[in-house]
DNA sequence: CGGAATCCTTGTAGATACTG
DNA sequence: CAGTATCTACAAGGATTCCG
């Protein structure tokens, strides 16, 4: 196995890596995930996800969803009662989204041990050479 | 279906989302994953990669493989010829993400029309405001 | 309650030039 | 060939404040 790579498997993959970037750079940002995971359970209001994401402010919150409800990842339903209500749901692209996301959970829990001893084995092998300076 | 959240479950998917973090956090870079998927087919080398991926520097390639390095998804081979040779080549660890990262190649295809039309829609819902200023 | 607007800090990345 | 170093810029994100 093992075989090199010549330069006409690479142009390819690169093709292939194109619509993989296009669900990254949705999915990237810091809190789009949490936001997904967090709604996957059914509609859930505005507040509830301030609370429930730990950290996020409001502003990202707002930010966020936005971009979700534009790419069709997430409905804004507008309750016009005396306390506004705001319930965002997923839609069924998203849970699908969900679902594979899922598969990535799996990988981390599988090798996060892995990647911390991989991390702390590199950093004792190069960050020394700031102790004897 | 579409069960209410309760602060309970909210909580509950917050803790799974972590993993998740983590995954995203290595993989989010703009580069990670191009390299990912270029370095999937075997062993390949630094300019190879830097030629192959269109766009990248330099700079950044170093960078990321570093970190893919530092997170044993890359091995780092030497070759102490006369023009130097470095090849890189991607960890079993690395290939398991790499196949994940397949299922949301699948869904970016599958989705990419669906997602394109909600955001014209959008855009078209929200934009005009600028129009008629 | 659910935002929008503003300001400020930081990380991520580009460009360029130099080295073993 | 395969980096490293420096300098810069831009966009993501945090904090705060105001509004319907």
């Amino acid at each position: 196995m093992s075989q090199r790579n010549t330069g006409v498997t690479v142009q390819a993959v690169n093709a292939q890596a194109c619509p993989v970037r296009e669900v990254l750079d949705r999915v990237a940002g810091k809190w789009s995930v949490q936001i997904l995971v967090a709604a996957a359970q059914g509609p859930i209001r505005f507040t509830e996800l301030e609370r429930g994401i730990e950290g996020i402010s409001r502003r990202m919150l707002t930010l966020t969803l936005r971009n979700l409800e534009r790419d069709g990842l997430v409905t804004r339903t507008v309750h016009a009662t005396v306390p506004p209500k705001v319930e965002y749901e997923l839609t069924p692209v998203a849970l699908e989204l969900h679902q594979t996301l899922q598969r990535l959970t799996d990988w981390a829990e599988n090798n996060r041990v892995y990647i911390a001893e991989a991390r702390a084995t590199y950093d004792a092998e190069h960050q020394p050479e700031l102790l004897d300076a």
